[in-house]
DNA sequence: AATTCGTGGGC
DNA sequence: TGCCCAAGAAT
């Protein structure tokens, strides 16, 4: 369950929401009983949220196929939902104590730095590198698990992609980036991925103090509880809006920002609406919405109507 | 192989 | 401010 949570996520953000989790979710058994929204609801502002639907599908998989004990093989692991290469030798080698090796961004830069690699990790030739580096030291460790934790923690506080702090570093006589003073180079950054921009027209419709949301079935934020978007390349007219959302009774435009997310600049421009129930309506108190499965994007969104409404603002925008 | 998936922190 | 990055996996 931490690894899970510790994908592509800093560990500081995970320290703050895992004893939730512990108490939540203490078995497998616990979490398929709590229910894929629980586990939503739990992993609600941590982003990447294939990964608590993945997590809540492991977990079921754990109970039924394995007894409800978590497999301490890699091969067994690679089979469960959201669990990859990194994911099975940090389990197999932390947990269960297996030779297994583990390459995540922070060992594929310590390795790269010792050995002044310069090309670059994000290929597959450099991966594949990186495994073998991997394998070999692990091989030699007395303890697998903390020579695995060992590379990651020296990447995460001293081997940091910028300003490595190398006169502190237990390994700078055996680093040959360090020796060259590469170090600012190596490895090569990822070429960066063009955004798109992405304008998500949210209908907001609260009344009697519940919100109307639906659970997205596709794309962004894919099964958290959301207002009703339509989504276009560029900002539409009203009366587009309203033609789009036929039946839909555009009513009222209150409100309109947008925020970043690393793969797209997302505007939101929030209506209050009428609107047809397609996917089923949920309507949740607003006083409960810090309970539900919810982004914080919809957060962002309902506070954005609400504060408009407070104010009785006719086609105000905000920033 | 290249994209798609969030969010918050750091510089 | 804008960009990079993070204990990656799935498609």
């Amino acid at each position: 369950m931490s690894e899970a949570l510790l994908q592509q996520t800093q560990v500081s953000r995970v320290v703050e929401r895992f004893g939730e989790f512990k108490q939540r979710f203490p078995t497998p058994a616990a979490m398929v009983k709590a229910g894929e929204r629980s586990v939503l609801q739990a992993w609600r502002g941590m982003g990447y949220y294939r990964r608590a639907r993945s997590l809540y599908a492991a977990a079921c998989v754990i109970t039924r196929i394995h007894s409800g004990r978590v497999p301490r093989t890699v091969v067994e692991l690679l089979t469960l939902p959201g669990v990859g290469r990194y994911t099975a030798g940090a389990v197999a080698s932390i947990a269960f104590e297996q030779h297994e090796p583990i390459v995540d961004g922070n060992v594929a830069r310590v390795l790269s730095r010792l050995a002044d690699r310069r090309a670059s990790v994000h290929d597959r030739l450099g991966q594949a590198w990186c495994w073998n580096q991997a394998t070999h030291l692990v091989m030699q460790a007395k303890n697998a698990g903390r020579m695995n934790e060992g590379l990651m923690e020296l990447g995460a506080t001293v081997c940091t992609p910028h300003q490595p702090k190398c006169s502190e570093c237990p390994l700078r006589a055996k680093c040959k980036s360090f020796a060259n003073q590469s170090q600012d180079r190596v490895p090569p950054p990822k070429p960066g991925l063009k955004k798109t921009a992405v304008v998500f027209h949210a209908l907001v419709q609260i009344k009697n103090g519940r919100v109307g949301l639906q659970q997205r079935p596709t794309g962004l934020w894919k099964g958290l509880l959301a207002p009703p978007v339509i989504e276009s390349a560029k900002r539409l007219p009203l009366k587009v809006i309203q033609h789009r959302a036929d039946p839909v009774k555009v009513k009222l435009e209150i409100a309109s920002f947008e925020f970043l997310t690393t793969h797209r600049r997302v505007r939101f421009v929030v209506y209050e609406a009428m609107f047809p129930s397609t996917t089923p309506m949920e309507w949740i108190r607003l006083k409960d919405l810090g309970d539900q499965a919810v982004s914080s994007a919809t957060i962002q969104v309902v506070d954005a109507a609400r504060g408009q409404h407070r104010c009785q603002a006719d086609k105000l925008q905000t920033k």
